[in-house]
RNA sequence: GCCCCCGUGGAGUAGUGGUUAUCUCACCUCUCUCUCAAAGAGGAGACCGCCGGUUCAAAUCCGGUCGGGGGUACCA
């Protein structure tokens, strides 16, 4: 149901202060996802003219965060384009520009009213005092300006609102009005000269001839000042249309309150640091507010801006559940290459430690034999990557080092010690090469049918001595891969602790 | 106060006049089984915020009301 046939222009343009949050990177998704859906033109600008808050640390964030997730932009940062430069810091004379000719159209005006003499007057005349800005200085003459100049005073510069309703159809909740009066005139520039969000938004969001504005559910009460600005706009020749506006419904955390920066969950790299993938991580992002069909929820990037489309999305505010999300990345990480799933592993071992090789093709031969025999072992057993750590550590580390679980240690029942002594008996007997299909029939026969022990008593003893865990990759596969005398050297060190 | 948005099982979600109200995750049980997963089978859980109206018939249309959220900056 497209109302413009214009080719899509998006853009993602946040503000680079603090560390990215999930709710923003989902924006930046929907408006990439609906670029590359339409075939459209996704513009990535940085709107950093607030020097108090913003940082370059920030702005490089950023651009880590879509490089990691594989977001690309056609414009912007980094890349240049038709409308550079896209930093909002370096456009600073254009927003003059446009001010100036705002207020010689009479669209915009001086005000010199402080807030306090503005709530004076409302008190005074028996209003709400936080009614907001009352239109003071809406037709201040010549003298009355020159007057408060003469004070010392510096005049911000204020939209001249109209005095009739304010309708946009939203994207995504149909038909919205504000009422006439409701929203007072508001300030595009500071006394200081120096331009406010409310101004230089939609003016690059004019020069950069964006189409749609897809932004969170935050910005939707400011929508009926851009609209208003951007008719001034047009009409000062400054701006072809007025765009279309979506609103993405609000991110969710605990409770009903918005996920806040505090929230360790709304810190994008906590997710990374974790072992969440892209892939996992955007298709869980993705499902904030949209789903790609009623029966399905795992998708692959391709088949999200195959399916993707404003219009399907939904205005409820969606709830970010972590146990969601890591069933979502635990689906994606068994769909993986098996080769792929293990070069992935390899960043989370070595910032464990485990490994001196951050990446895969950098392993020595000893630790690339082992991952390349461990890493299937637990694909399908993992949420995140990180849990590689827990979960195949035990290949890595020297018998001396391996850290028995306290707990598993403490689980373990009365016979484990003969469990133990009988199983060392017999591996002693196993051939070198320690194969599963040698030790599993060995330590059954000696353990569950000798001793008589139900199987799974029989071999949790063990699996805390070789792995120091009571969960961990199928047993036998992971003593061959230890190797017989690791395997007795750890089975020993456990008995001598009971 | 005023303005705006939202309201379907624990979470997400399908469903715009007639269905036993959809599916996914989570949860419970069982099967498999050396643990944990995976896989398979089954189960509990919402009368669609509430009230009234229109209609033979409403989660779906209308009115009202309550609740939650956001905005109301010389922040973005």
């Amino acid at each position: 149901m497209s109302v413009s046939s214009a080719p899509v222009r998006v853009r993602f343009c946040p503000s680079p202060t603090g560390t990215p949050h999930v709710g923003l990177i989902r924006t930046c998704l929907f408006n990439w996802a609906y670029a590359r859906h339409t075939g459209g033109t996704f513009v990535f600008r940085i709107e950093d003219t607030d020097p108090a808050r913003d940082s370059d640390e920030s702005y490089d964030q950023l651009l880590d965060a879509l490089r990691w997730l594989g977001l690309d932009w056609d414009e912007g940062v980094e890349v240049g384009g038709p409308y550079a430069p896209y930093r909002q810091s370096q456009r600073m004379d254009r927003y003059a520009d446009v001010a100036a000719q705002l207020l010689a159209g009479g669209y915009a005006y001086e005000s010199f009213s402080t807030p306090e003499e503005v709530e004076a007057r409302h008190k005074a005349a028996g209003r709400d005092p936080k009614l907001g800005y009352d239109g003071f200085d809406r037709d201040l003459t010549q003298e009355q300006k020159a007057a408060y100049r003469a004070e010392g005073r510096a005049p911000v510069l204020r939209m001249r609102m109209p005095d009739t309703d304010v309708t946009f159809r939203d994207l995504v909740r149909g038909p919205v009005t504000f009422r006439a009066g409701s929203v007072p005139d508001y300030v595009i520039v500071r006394g200081t000269g120096h331009p406010l969000y409310t101004l230089v938004n939609p003016v690059d969001d004019a020069a950069m001839k964006i189409t749609h504005v897809l932004r969170g559910e935050d910005l939707l009460s400011s929508t009926p000042r851009q609209v208003v600005l951007y008719r001034a706009l047009v009409e000062l020749g400054l701006a072809d249309t007025v765009p279309q506006f979506g609103h993405l419904p609000y991110v969710m955390g605990e409770g009903n309150r918005k996920l806040s920066k505090r929230d360790p969950e709304s810190n994008l790299f906590l997710h990374r640091e974790r072992g969440f993938t892209p892939e996992g991580l955007l298709n869980y992002l993705a499902l904030l507010g949209w789903s790609i069909a009623p029966d399905r929820d795992v998708f692959t990037l391709p088949e999200l801006t195959e399916a993707f489309d404003i219009a399907d999305v939904n205005p409820n505010p969606a709830r970010f559940d972590l146990k969601k999300a890591e069933a979502i990345n635990a689906a994606h990480l068994r769909q993986l290459e098996p080769a792929d799933f293990r070069d992935r592993l390899v960043p989370y071992l070595h910032q464990a430690g485990l490994v001196p090789a951050a990446s895969y093709a950098d392993l020595e031969t000893r630790d690339r034999a082992l991952l390349d025999a461990g890493a299937p072992l637990v694909q399908e057993r993992m949420t995140l990557l990180g849990e590689v750590v827990g979960m195949l550590g035990f290949l890595f580390v020297a018998d001396a080092d391996l850290a028995v679980d306290a707990e598993a240690r403490a689980g373990l029942r009365e016979e484990a010690a003969t469990v133990l002594d009988e199983a060392a008996r017999v591996l002693e007997q196993v051939p070198e090469s320690f194969l599963a299909a040698d030790t599993q029939p060995a330590l059954s026969a000696a353990l569950v049918e000798g001793l008589g022990i139900k199987p799974r008593f029989a071999f949790t003893p063990l699996r805390v001595a070789v792995t120091g865990r009571r969960v961990s990759p199928p047993l036998f596969e992971s003593m061959e891969l230890l190797g017989k005398a690791s395997t007795l050297a750890r089975i020993a060190a456990l008995r001598t602790t009971l």
